[in-house]
RNA sequence: GCCGGGAUGGCGAAAUUGGCAGACGCAGCGGACUUAAAAUCCGCAGGUCCGAAAGGACUGUGGGGGUUCGAUUCCCCCUCCCGGCACCA
């Protein structure tokens, strides 16, 4: 309906309706003709074109956007119909990360289904996301709760297990004694249960599944290097996390009676050539070998665990680190293989089971802190490593301890004094081998990826457990195993899955016998590994995608998603994507080519929270200002790399740049209808063209650049739509001089004027600059100016450089570095003519009056710099 | 402690390669239109000082130094803020 009214009279501005810009009504128009062509964001199943695979990262289902969400998705999407528009075949694809704790919390709370509330929370949000009209190929939308994807999951799984890559083992978990279950280490906060906050979580032994991550830990370093279209932060912060140390292991015997344990302590050192300096060997409370040591000593026992507590409560705290140094000798020795030295054996509480061996030698001379526990204790403090002096004539001098430098000579030693730090570490880890009693190794901070999780709402595990046979596979061929969907959450005990008889009995697939199937389920990272692989092929049901379509569509040209998920979700997924290129699914190492962190969206210099009333709602922007200015706003407020502060004030500014452009195309659109478009390049047009015009053509060639530009990877639209807004601001200046629009032109029935031509390329640009940020608008005014053709598939416009370019420049004129004048010069002026013109400006004449002239300073088309004494 | 990123008007920010600091927008002020208001359109606007004004002088990008004819930009030192890792052996 209003379609029609405003093509009818653009040009009869009598009635001030017409110019009025009623997002609602443009965007419910748009909304509605969109939802009915379900193939308009299709990527090409078979295309010649080059291909372009644009993703935001998939959310969580929680039952409505936030601003984040807008902010990231306004990024993708604007790249996505900007390569539209530049002819690729893109693949645009959402999909949702569904399974996880909320949905069974949600259970508990409001007594809904965690399926029913999850797939509710899913149609709210697609809604959102079709009303924000981001340009998604539903048709490969990806549900990861649903079967038709987890059943992938398994079946990865069950790869994993074949390649010897997935494997059971006891390891240590959060444990809630209230809850009586497992929780996620993001369940517990400041060591405390989430769910009952007096109690605090403890520690136990369970048996996990694990994938062993580790075995590309390696690979996963070293490719870093590769991806240097990601944040120089995100690879930082994977580096760290890999935590990759070079060392020697180095095996002390325990001298005297040996227990269960076994009588070997290996220690883990990156400097093996401090060894003869090992005045004490320093276990981690947990160390397997002080049950032993403990057996029959009651009182070392009580002070180990002492030392256990005290660990346990700065970890709660928070503060490792802070923790004062405390240790208990355990009356034992260690015998030191290098010099069969026998040292003491302590316990203490900075040692951590978790990194290396749970094990150290001291060596107090040459590490802080072994250096700090030793004086506390008064235990030997021996130089081994004498700083080299620069000079060799100079002779060494003690260092001030403890040394920790590299760059030093061994003394004290035995036979290898003398040696310098790095020929002792290859010498010492070479001897260490060759008898057996240690090795040079590498040791990464990275874990294998416990991946079990004693909760209902995820992928079971596809295991069974056999009296008979022990650990069996599930078979391919009965594959998915389905996740039941009454499930009691609120009153399970441990797994909610092992309360179903229906589920917990099955039949061992070697034997046929009764067996036992796995209750756990999967973490919910799993489901991110691989998701985006999926979507290239989102119905395969006989394998998770198609090896040759990923290949097409991979890797993926542009990742966007927030900083949070910088490394879990990002190093699984380049784990995942090695393991599966491992098995011969995929070619590529890596699964992102170039990756994007957004920035927060924070209020008032705070992140948006409920409990701070700071929030802004998507939906009620939507109804106030439209989806096109909550979109531009979220990316005009700042780059988007960086945290945008929320301001209503800021968004309503945006709609009213929405209304101006729309004000001035309805008043000027007639213009085009009368136009050929398709002729009117702007090269092409007749001479005369009046100053004015010529700089308008100016102005939009100059803008169309800028965003093009922008869009090749410096990606600060903030500045694009600047630019955008310039030309507007310029368009408006122009009529304003002109009076074109105001009353419409009689000429325009007769063969259109060079003006008239220049201003409908003018309004066809506007439109296409704008159409990759505020698309409900950019379609609406397309359809005004009378274009028949898809917006989406018109092409983007190309810019000219000459007519960009300025004809009479304003150049600076400096003395001595200060700006005093400026003079008005041709753009391609010479050096000599410039200068000339500078020195015989009048100001500039006076300044320098008097003076000895010492150089003159000519940057084509910057400045004039005169320096004078 | 180590690593990464920041700091520019009242506010969000711009300056892409060392070359006019503050584009664009918000808030503000003035004007036009209006009975009035809203909306819209036009204009002003870093700070201090001089001047009735036009205009002019000085100063200014967290602080201090340096390189340069010229520094928000490069180098050195320092402060503060954000993020990551951390008794990592």
């Amino acid at each position: 309906m209003p379609q029609d009214k405003t093509q009818e009279e653009p040009t009869t501005s009598d009635r001030p309706n017409d110019e009025r810009y009623d997002p609602q009504r443009v965007e419910t128009k748009w909304f509605t003709r969109w939802q009915n062509d379900l193939s308009l964001y299709a990527a090409d199943r078979d295309s010649t074109k080059k291909k372009y695979y644009v993703l935001e990262m998939l959310p969580y289902p929680s039952g409505a956007l936030h601003m984040g969400h807008v902010r990231n998705y306004a990024i993708g999407d604007a790249l996505a119909r900007y390569m539209w528009m530049n002819d690729y075949n893109v693949l645009h694809p959402m999909g949702w990360d569904s399974f996880g704790l909320p949905a069974e919390n949600a259970a508990i709370q409001n007594n809904t289904p965690p399926r029913q509330w999850t797939l509710g929370n899913i149609a709210k949000m697609k809604a959102q996301m079709k009303r924000l009209g981001f340009a998604y190929d539903w048709s490969r939308e990806v549900t990861t709760c649903l079967p038709d994807y987890y059943r992938w999951n398994q079946w990865f799984f069950l790869k994993f297990y074949e390649k010897g890559l997935a494997y059971r083992k006891k390891s240590r978990v959060n444990w809630c004694p209230k809850c009586c279950t497992v929780l996620a280490n993001e369940q517990v906060v400041n060591g405390r249960c989430w769910r009952h906050e007096d109690t605090l979580v403890e520690q136990r032994e369970l048996e996990q599944w694990f994938l062993r991550i580790t075995k590309y830990a390696d690979e996963l370093l070293r490719d870093l290097d590769k991806l240097d279209g990601w944040p120089e932060k995100v690879r930082t912060m994977q580096r760290n996390w890999i935590g990759r140390s070079e060392g020697t292991l180095v095996d002390f015997k325990l001298d005297g009676p040996a227990g269960p344990a076994g009588s070997t302590i290996s220690v883990f050192t990156t400097r093996v050539d401090t060894i003869f300096g090992a005045t004490s060997v320093q276990l981690a409370p947990q160390h397997s070998l002080i049950a032993d040591l403990t057996a029959s000593n009651p009182d070392l026992r009580a002070k180990v665990d002492e030392l256990i507590a005290e660990q346990r409560k700065a970890r709660e705290v928070g503060d490792i680190g802070e923790i004062e140094k405390h240790g208990v000798f355990t009356g034992r020795y260690a015998v030191n293989p290098f010099n069969h030295e026998k040292i003491p054996i302590w316990v203490a509480n900075y040692i951590l089971m978790d990194y290396g061996t749970g094990a150290i030698m001291s060596v107090p001379a040459h590490d802080e802190r072994d250096h700090e526990f030793a004086k506390k204790y008064k235990l030997e403090i021996r130089l081994v490593i004498l700083p080299l002096a620069n000079d060799p004539e100079e002779t060494a001098t003690e260092p001030p301890l403890p040394y920790i430098g590299h760059e030093g000579m061994l003394i004290n030693s035995g036979p290898y004094g003398g040696l310098d730090c790095a020929d002792a570490i290859k010498k010492l880890s070479a001897l260490a081998e060759e008898n057996g009693f240690g090795k040079a190794t590498i040791t990464y901070r990275l874990k294998d990826w416990g991946i079990s999780r004693q909760r209902y709402w995820g992928t079971p595990i596809p295991m069974i457990y056999c009296e008979k046979d022990g650990i069996v596979p599930v078979p391919e061929k009965d594959l998915p195993v389905i996740l039941p969907e009454a499930v009691d959450i609120a009153h399970a005990v441990g797994s909610p899955l092992g309360s179903l008889p229906d589920f917990v009995n099955a039949t061992c697939p070697k034997c046929g016998g009764p067996a036992r199937r796995e209750t756990d389920t999967m973490d919910t990272f799993v489901d991110s590994s691989w998701y985006f692989y999926r979507y290239t092929d989102a119905h395969n049901d006989r394998a998770p995608f198609d090896s040759k379509i990923a290949q097409y569509w991979f890797p993926i040209d542009q990742y966007i998603g927030g900083v949070e998920h910088a490394i879990l979700h990002l190093i699984y997924s380049r784990f995942w994507t090695k393991f599966m290129r491992d098995l011969g699914l995929i070619t590529n190492d890596e699964p992102i080519k170039r990756l994007f962190t957004q920035g927060m969206v924070i209020k008032e210099g705070a992140k948006m929270s409920k409990s701070r009333g700071n929030v802004v709602s998507p939906d009620e922007m939507v109804a106030r200002y439209g989806a096109d200015a909550a979109r531009l706003y979220s990316l005009f407020a700042a780059p988007p790399d960086r945290d945008l502060d929320w301001q209503d004030s800021g968004i309503e500014g945006i709609r009213k740049f929405l209304a101006r452009v729309y004000r001035f195309v309805i008043r000027n659109a007639g213009i085009t209808s009368t136009t050929s478009v398709e002729t009117s390049l702007a090269t092409s047009l007749p001479p005369p063209l009046s100053p004015e015009a010529r700089q308008i053509r100016r102005k939009l060639h100059q803008t169309i650049k800028r965003v093009t530009d922008d869009f090749q990877g410096r990606w600060h639209f903030n500045t694009c739509i600047s630019a955008i807004m310039e030309l507007v601001n310029a368009l408006y200046a122009y009529e304003e001089i002109q009076g074109v629009g105001r009353a419409p032109s009689p000429a325009s029935e007769t063969s259109p004027d060079g003006t008239q031509i220049l201003l409908a390329e003018v309004q066809r640009s506007l439109v296409l600059l704008l159409a990759p940020f505020a698309p409900y608008l950019a379609h609406e005014l397309w359809e005004m100016l009378g274009e028949k053709e898809n917006l989406l598939k018109a092409r983007w416009p190309k810019y000219d450089a000459a007519l960009a370019k300025e004809e009479e420049l304003v150049i600076p004129v400096q003395i001595n570095g200060k700006l005093r004048s400026r003079i008005s010069v041709p753009a391609d002026a010479p050096e000599s003519l410039v200068l000339e013109r500078a020195l015989a400006d009048e100001k500039v004449q006076s300044f320098i009056a008097g003076k000895q002239l010492v150089k003159k300073i000519f940057v084509p088309g910057k400045l004039v710099n005169i320096v004078v004494k």
